[in-house]
DNA sequence: CCGTCAAATCGTCAACATGCGATAAGCGAC
DNA sequence: GTCGCTTATCGCATGTTGACGATTTGACGG
């Protein structure tokens, strides 16, 4: 761990209370929905990130590089893959850019995968 | 709905009480085994397919190419994707195959995708 | 303004995914 | 055996993915 509690632009782990979900988790719109995420998903490193992100040991992208064995530019396409499918949010925080999970996307997919 | 109850050479969807997966949902292993089912779900028309064999409407090979937009041989390709990732189980029924969901390995992949 | 550092984008290449028609293989019925 | 039906596999064309190094862009700090 790098510090006691580090300080970072982005959201807190513990979403303040969010309206639930009303799009349908059936129906040709929500197979495609849940294709695309589980597209997304379905590569160990991206995996790996989501996990680091979603533990906060991680937020900067140079860190998340750091921890991967994978290029920088390669590990920023992760990201961009990431990103597209609305799994993760990056917020430009200086030089850097702070990612971070989508809390939203994350219950839509797991969702999405429990009507299954 | 074809008829009242159709006998079929599959499972029940009900299992009959099996015992809980102890393997861990994170990791290395469990992250690579996560990309693999996602990967295998990343695709609008096996999702599809996922969702005909939960709901039983369809359970051999011929009426699940009825029920989709693609070639024979495109969709024995996806029910081999889904086969190989473990998801999917294929019965042989005289010259027909049912195909029947593999719950173990859905729920597998929902407590993989729930550890997110 | 410039350096400098972080991150994204570009260019390239090998590998894989996706679709199809055509063909092979397996199983029952006859 | 052989016919017919069902499913799998092959071969091929096309597009996408994933990886990398190299380069460009963007944001500070001086």
């Amino acid at each position: 761990m790098p510090s006691a509690l580090r300080k970072s632009p982005c959201e807190p782990v513990t979403a303040p209370r969010e309206a639930p979900d009303l799009r349908p988790v059936e129906g040709k719109a929500a197979d495609e929905e849940l294709a695309l995420l589980a597209k997304a998903v379905g590569h160990p490193a991206r995996v790996q990130i989501l996990r680091l992100l979603a533990r906060r040991e991680s937020c900067v992208c140079g860190d998340i590089v750091d921890e991967l064995p994978l290029a920088q530019s390669t590990v920023s396409q992760h990201l961009e893959v990431l990103r597209g499918a609305g799994l993760v949010r990056g917020d430009i925080d200086g030089p850097r850019v702070c990612y971070c999970v989508e809390p939203r996307a994350m219950r839509r997919l797991k969702a999405l995968v429990g009507s299954l």
